[in-house]
RNA sequence: ACUACAAACCGGGUUAUCGCUAUGCCGCAAGGCAGAGAGGAAAGUCCGGACAGCACAGAGCAAUGCACCGGUUAAGCGCCGGGUCUGCAGUUAGCUGUACAUGCAGCUCCUGCGGAACAGACAGUGCCACAGAAAAUAACUGCCUUACACAGGUUUCCUGUGCAAGGUCAAGGUGAAAACGUGGGGUAAGAGCCCACGGCGUUGCAGGGUAACCUGCAGCGGGGGUAAACCUUGCAUGCUGAAAUGCCAUGUAUACCAAUCCAUGAAGUGGCUCGCUUCGUUCACGCAAGUGAAGAUUGGGUGGGUAGGCAGCUAGAGCUGGUCAGUAAUGAUCAGUCCAGAUAAAUGAUAACCAUGCGCUCCGCGCAUACAGGAUCCGGCUUACAGGUUUGUAGUUGAA
RNA sequence: CGGGUGGUGGCGCAGCCCGGUAGCGCACUUGUAUGGGGUGCAAGGGGUCGCUGGUUCGAAUCCAGUCCACCCGA
């Protein structure tokens, strides 16, 4: 794993509706203002890490407004995701995420991204800390 | 040239880096390459279809929708053209009233721009607040006639007052609306009671028009409004929608409960009724009635499982351009062309330059670039929309 | 994708079917009773009936369009 691009294809989103279920009923939550976060160690998804990306049609009733949101969600989490995908592939766990636009007004590219790298790192250290008890 | 209104159309572009979706090709694979990748409204889901499944001898009732005429279309409550009524504006012409310092008001005709859920109110029922005598087959004040009583006078008559019986809707005032308008005749007083002109409705004839309807002549009629009140008339309509539907895979408990299986029974005809149609098993014993066993069918509930994939899914009432027919909507024909198919759901991010608009401290800088994102597909309607282009109409200014 | 409900003073609701006066409770203001408050009594203010049109003499109510909010269905 050094190649250096930044893939975000097919099997590398969370797309299977049992996992996702199961992901909201036994995952972790926290939140980084205007994000919400859940995840959960799921051990039948095809690829070690898959994140999905979704913002409340209750706060943005336009659809092109949420597809913006999740648009800007994507870009970022695809910049900046390499260094928890080491930490998976590494631990050998697989790991699902997903990320809730709580906020109530449409964001900057800039504020997303900032906020996608604090989740990140904190996900990374989550990671981290399972290894050891896993192996 | 500018401004306003209306209609139609367009609604950012190029390059680089990183990335997404499906397709084709290459590759054992990882992956690489190629050319594609949201809209005029994709929206609201308001109409109409295509397509799919289920149902279907038929009749009546109910329910729902529609309602001037013709055309157009696959179809429509759409669109185009026409008719009628009506709102606003305009000016000229005519008539009437008033004024006569030639204007003002009303009506008719004409022109322009709109609007119309535009069948029926002598089929029936209901409603019309307040005000007013009265809100629907009207008599309060009034006007008039007759009879009676009283008073006065110029005494077999007239006038006035009161009361009773009738006639009447001119005048009064109320109201959104009061029983055709104006003028004349007529009368006890009055009234379309009669006449003239005008207006409305309706019938017949003639002419024009495919028709709605229009024009003319003749006859008849005059007790309102409301059907976006119930309703009546005419026409139309089976029901359900891609979570339709067909198949594969995975997986669970061919599970449990109920009903029926020879009759006054059940099911269907998707609201109801009539009518009609269909079904009503097999084996054993028994003459039969019946008994026993097996199984079948039905649909409802409870419980359990899967929610993955393929088809439907994009070549179509398609798009572009020309020609012809038609006032137009639209159609015919020829040529060219292939233009999204995702599924927790693809078209993005960053940078630079350009384009357009606005502002400023004007070789430049800053800000802004709308409404909004496919979800089976089409035809419309409605709503949202920065800015720009074209055409038409009206006004203003300038030039010739 | 399909179906349904609602919008009326600051808040929660009635009135709508069958058109003519917009009302109820709480809250608010003033007065009064009390030394003061609560509470009681009396009086009062406040509503473009979501918006735009239409029907009608007249619309919160009927009709059409539109905006917003909420709910249901695998």
């Amino acid at each position: 794993m050094k190649d250096q691009r930044n893939t975000l294809g097919k099997t590398e989103r969370l797309k299977r509706r049992k996992a996702i279920e199961q992901l909201f009923k036994k995952g972790k939550h926290f939140s980084v203002f205007p994000l919400r976060v859940s995840y959960a160690f799921i051990p039948y998804i095809e690829t070690s890490l898959q994140a999905g990306f979704t913002a409340s049609s209750r706060h943005f009733g336009k659809s092109t407004d949420r597809n913006r949101i999740k648009r800007l969600m994507r870009e970022a989490y695809r910049l900046q995701k390499q260094q928890l995908q080491d930490a998976t592939v590494q631990g050998n766990v697989k790991l699902a995420i997903f990320f809730i636009y709580v906020g109530k007004e449409l964001p900057d590219y800039n504020v997303v991204s900032e906020k996608i790298g604090v989740v990140l790192q904190r996900l990374s250290g989550i990671v981290n800390e399972a290894n050891p008890q896993n192996t």
